[in-house]
DNA sequence: TGTACATCAGTGAACGCGCGTTCACTGATGTAC
DNA sequence: TGTACATCAGTGAACGCGCGTTCACTGATGTAC
């Protein structure tokens, strides 16, 4: 019996293995070409398998580009989550920094957020998942400025501050006639505006919205 | 010959009237489901003819799809003219919220803008077009922190207050469980705050990136 | 006034394509006796 | 040890669909003589 669940786990971690070799094939695909032009064929082709055998480990195609994404969006909590932790004068400052950093270098993640964002076809438990993942984002912004400026509504303030990092990706990701560095150098300049705005807005913050 | 000047330029005008039934019909259908679900067929559909007839008035879909957007863009280019050339102390809120308001409530415009600015695969006279027209928003943007603060870096800061926005709009359009009405205004406070944290901003913006 | 011709809006039907997904099947491996 | 059976990863081919776009054509209107 003990053999028995062993040799099933076993089996079981293998299968998750080959769904993460789905995954990580998707995610070069994601890196590769805009949102909407990738196809299932197209994952199945970087994977070096059938198409028909990722219905093997993912029910739809909607289900597979949603792990996809979660994948990279625990990342990016985790990085702000080790800023955080680490003691810092400039902690908002770095934080914006990072998270730019970390998503103009990982585009296709902004691009899959975005796209989840704005397309309001998705079912109930893919909804579900991304909804849970923003909050444990927001969440991490919520410690942050708890931190550093502790009698201020830190809700209100997380809210601005992702507002305002999806913001700057969004607007200048695409500058015409600049080159990466240029842009991701501005990007994070003025990330670094905000960011400081944002600390020295310690008093104003009694209003309330929704947390 | 002044007799068939006159008729041809009828026979123009009938033309473009008869291009602005499509555009205004591609509106319609823009704000009645997503981006990426509206086809040539919808809006012939809507219209009223065949989708052959429209190729009568358009070379390509993307060609339709950005007039219609920038139909959209010239009209909020126009409101924010407004706001700037009626004087008021609270000029840079106002911009804020009806700058919120308008894409709020004209969703439609928000989503094509956000997916021309990410997907990649344009015309160069797409892209062209759509870059004078952010130009041209941007520089009402200028006009009105130049107005506000003369000795600041308009550029900069408008950089950031355009970038603001989009991200208030594009970060809790879809808050999960939240009316209509408690979304825009969460995101109007949240406009608010973020704008007068940019007229406080007087003095630090002597930091140069490009403009 | 009548007639031949040019222009052009508009269309139904089709083309060709790529897509997500399913199906029937193969073949390898493990299990029971 | 051998044999019959169950499980399941994997696949090539196909299904059915919706799409952007084109084509050959009709019919109305204006133009020239």
């Amino acid at each position: 019996m003990d053999k028995k669940n062993t040799f099933n786990e076993l089996r079981q971690r293998e299968r998750e293995a080959r769904k993460d070799v789905i995954v990580d094939a998707a995610e070069r695909v994601f890196a590769s070409k805009p949102f909407n032009k990738v196809s299932m064929r197209d994952i199945a082709r970087e994977a070096g398998i059938s198409p028909a055998s990722i219905y093997h480990y993912f029910p739809d195609q909607q289900t597979l580009f949603v792990d996809a994404f979660l994948r990279g969006a625990k990342e990016i909590t985790e990085i702000l989550g080790d800023i955080i932790d680490k003691d810092s004068e400039l902690c908002i400052e770095n934080a914006a920094e990072e998270f730019i950093d970390y998503l103009s270098v990982n585009d296709q993640y902004f691009r899959m957020m975005t796209h989840f964002m704005l397309d309001g076809s998705l079912s109930d438990e893919s909804l579900e998942s991304l909804n849970q993942h923003a909050r444990s984002l927001i969440d991490q912004f919520d410690n942050l400025f708890r931190k550093v400026m502790p009698d201020s509504n830190p809700r209100l303030l997380s809210h601005a501050f992702f507002a305002a990092m999806n913001g700057i990706l969004i607007t200048f990701r695409d500058y015409p006639g600049r080159s990466r560095e240029e842009v991701s150098c501005h990007m994070k300049l003025i990330g670094r505006i905000m960011a400081g705005m944002l600390r020295k807005e310690l008093t104003s913050s009694g209003q309330k919205s929704f947390s």
